[in-house]
RNA sequence: GCUGCUGUAGCUCAGAGGUAGAGCACUCCCUUGGUAAGGGAGAGGUCGAGAGUUCAAUUCUCUCCAGCAGCACCA
């Protein structure tokens, strides 16, 4: 028998029979070390420890303690004694693929009944048994032959499927828990037991199409969390409760931001709190670039298809547009116009008009554009994905050579902007050329080199991201990271060639001759619609004071102080603060408790004390603690806090 | 769009084959209270829409609409 080398995490090496598992290795070190194994790292790769070692390798046996690969396994086992637990229990479903998800795993199922909430209980009673059971995992590399017919004499095409599509040359392994039989890649845990039986939930089922194709058949998905305590359990579930108080349609109906009705799905109507947020936003971007050098136009919202037919969009992307027919009776036909689902070919009419000399580039151009588009029913979103919405939208037209300075320049605007609205951390994805494209390779490492190097000019990092580049140019998407650490594209910088060609955008030169120009589409926020939900998610609905729709409330204590509460939010307002009056008959805890579930951010609490020394009792938002100020000050203070951070700056 | 679930008062939800109930919110009265719910009274609903079964439907069935979760989509 030929020796290996394996070398431990301390750096000794020992030498083993080619052959030998991790699970022997761990053996020979300590019986209790054995025992505790779950899986080993050989040369770096998750290992089971049934699988041999045939060369000279690096190996580390794992055990619970190890994070990453106890989450990893107690998942993937969980998903498959899930299976097991469903066969078990209705032994005519039919099994398909099972992975590790974040938090836990999920199993697809072909099952002509739907599973219940009450199924999933049932469910996880199995499980349970299952793992009490404590049945060894083990595995084989099966013949594809032989796998193809076990499969197909056991009514499981999914799997057949599974094996056609895996390359001849990989060997095909199985898994055994206890009894039941699995096609997987492995690896896994010694026995059911080493699955923590208090530590995993069944959290939903849901449709999921075969593959992840629309065309194939739709399976039933059942959602499981796992972890190795039930500490853990509870604190994600704990977690996930959290999460849905942030959620912006609740936090939009408790604040009374907005709503939304059946008569006009995936339409938002802003109540006048929401609207303030959205003004406020809008106001700030509207100086930022104004103050970076755009210019503000406005175009039409229904077009007639016959601009559509020629920038293409009623070729590609007709299905998403919401078509207007108005019939004319005294033309005898019908005219079908369009809303705009985008502003670009409205852009490139604007550019048209009259003649452009290289002079005039780079034209920047913005419009807070409302387009509208058909989204799948399913798609929609609270405000966040919507049939009707408005984008930070503009183009840049220019010539290629300029084509990186506006890139890093939006860049250099685009950090500014997230910055001043609480998100210090964006990444930057880098999309290049796809398999499918236009245009040559020359014009193609032109344009990539361009936005490479805008990127490298502003000193940010960024993610290659090969092939997701659209037909006619690269790409940048922008991705934030939020309070709880989500993440979200809302940015684009897009370089497009295509456009001006098919709308015939030319500029004169310095030849004199006509040239086409470049289009660069960007947008910093993407819809304020979706931007807005992401604010309010992100702040849990405590907007920064000066985003905030309602600042302050001044609250009276006794009634004979209520034209005291009025003067203060006279001098407030007057000094630019969005401040209101709550006279009402009520207590202070009253009013305190209510203003302070609505998310305003000051209250100002005021008594005869107060009244007799021209000052007022504040309470900030989220704070116990209450002090008395002086009107003045306050008035002085509150009002620095309401400027935007881009007025702010200004005048420090 | 697909699969499943849901739709009852402004909100959160209970309910039953015989045309509905709670808490909060709302209105009025009492109370003037010092930092997260003072007390009392009152008003408020074509039970998502349409059709069918039935003596009778908000309840059962079907269709549609909308919402939720996931999938697919996001040129």
């Amino acid at each position: 028998m030929a020796q290996i080398s394996l070398t431990f995490p301390d750096g000794s090496a020992r030498d083993f029979e080619a052959g030998i598992t991790p699970a022997e290795v761990a053996e020979s070190i300590a019986r209790s070390l054995a025992k505790k194994a779950i899986s080993a790292t050989v040369n770096g790769a998750h290992h089971d420890l049934q699988w041999p070692i045939e060369a000279d390798a690096s190996i580390a046996i794992n055990t619970m303690a190890d994070d990453a690969a106890a989450l990893e396994l107690i998942r993937h086992d969980c998903a498959h004694i899930m299976a097991r637990a469903v066969q078990s229990i209705w032994p005519d479903v039919k099994v398909t693929i099972g992975p590790v998800i974040d938090n836990g795993f999920y199993y697809d199922f072909d099952r002509a009944e739907p599973f219940t909430p009450e199924d999933l209980g049932e469910i996880e009673k199995k499980m349970k048994e299952i793992i009490n059971k404590r049945d060894p995992v083990t595995t084989e590399i099966w013949e594809r032959d032989r796998a193809v017919k076990h499969y197909q004499a056991n009514n499981e095409p999914y799997k057949v499927e599974l094996i056609e599509s895996i390359p001849g040359d990989e060997p095909l392994r199985m898994y055994w828990h206890g009894h039941w039989q699995d096609l997987c890649r492995g690896p896994h845990l010694q026995h059911t037991g080493q699955v923590p039986a208090d530590a995993f939930k069944l959290m939903s089922v849901a449709g999921a199409y075969w593959r992840g194709d629309s065309d194939r058949a739709m399976l039933q998905r059942i959602y499981g969390v796992a972890f190795k305590t039930r500490e853990d359990l509870k604190a994600h579930l704990h977690m996930l409760e959290e999460a849905a108080k942030r959620d912006h349609r609740r936090l939009g109906r408790e604040m009374s931001l907005f709503h939304m009705q059946e008569e006009a799905p995936g339409q938002i109507f802003w109540h006048p709190n929401g609207w303030r947020i959205y003004t406020t936003l809008q106001d700030y971007m509207r100086r930022k670039q104004h103050a970076d050098g755009y210019v503000e136009v406005n175009t039409p919202q229904v077009v007639n298809r016959t601009l559509w037919e020629k920038s293409g969009h009623w070729a590609n992307y007709q299905e998403h547009m919401f078509i207007v027919e108005v019939d004319e009776d005294h033309a005898r036909e019908k005219t079908i116009n369009a809303l705009k689902p985008m502003n670009c070919p409205c852009h490139v009419q604007i550019y048209n008009d009259g003649l452009k000399s290289y002079r005039d580039l780079p034209l920047r151009m913005a419009e807070f554009g409302s387009c509208n588009r058909y989204e799948p029913s399913g798609a929609l979103h609270g405000i966040m994905r919507v049939r009707g919405f408005t984008q930070d939208d503009a183009h840049i037209f220019c010539r290629e050579d300029q084509i990186e300075a506006e890139c890093a320049k939006f860049i250099e605007f685009l950090s500014s902007v997230y910055s001043d609205l609480g998100f210090d951390k964006f990444e930057i994805m880098f999309a290049t050329r796809p398999e499918k494209r236009v245009g040559t390779e020359e014009s193609w490492d032109k344009m990539e080199a361009a936005l490479e190097n805008a990127i490298k000019l502003t000193g940010h990092a960024y993610t290659l991201d090969p092939g997701e580049g659209a037909f006619y140019a690269p790409k940048l998407d922008f991705k934030l990271t939020d309070a709880i650490g989500r993440v979200w594209q809302c940015g684009t910088f897009q370089v497009d060639p295509n456009l001006p060609e098919r709308l015939g955008a030319t500029y004169v030169g310095e030849d004199g001759a006509k040239h086409r120009p470049f289009m660069l589409h960007r947008a910093c926020l993407g819809s304020f619609e979706r931007f807005i939900g992401i604010l309010i998610e992100n702040w849990a609905g405590k907007l920064p004071f000066w985003l905030a729709p309602r600042q302050v409330v001044v609250a009276s204590i006794v009634s004979d102080a209520d034209d005291y509460v009025h003067a203060v939010v006279d001098r407030l307002t007057a000094r630019g603060v969005r401040a209101e009056a709550d006279i009402r008959n009520e207590k202070i805890n009253y009013k305190v408790r209510e203003h302070s579930m609505g998310k305003v951010p000051v209250i100002l609490a005021c008594g005869m004390n107060e009244v007799a020394d021209g000052t007022v009792s504040v309470r900030r938002l989220g704070e116990k603690q209450t002090s008395v100020v002086s009107l003045d000050s306050v008035a002085d203070e509150l009002a620095q806090d309401a400027l935007p951070p881009d007025l702010k700056h200004k005048s420090h």
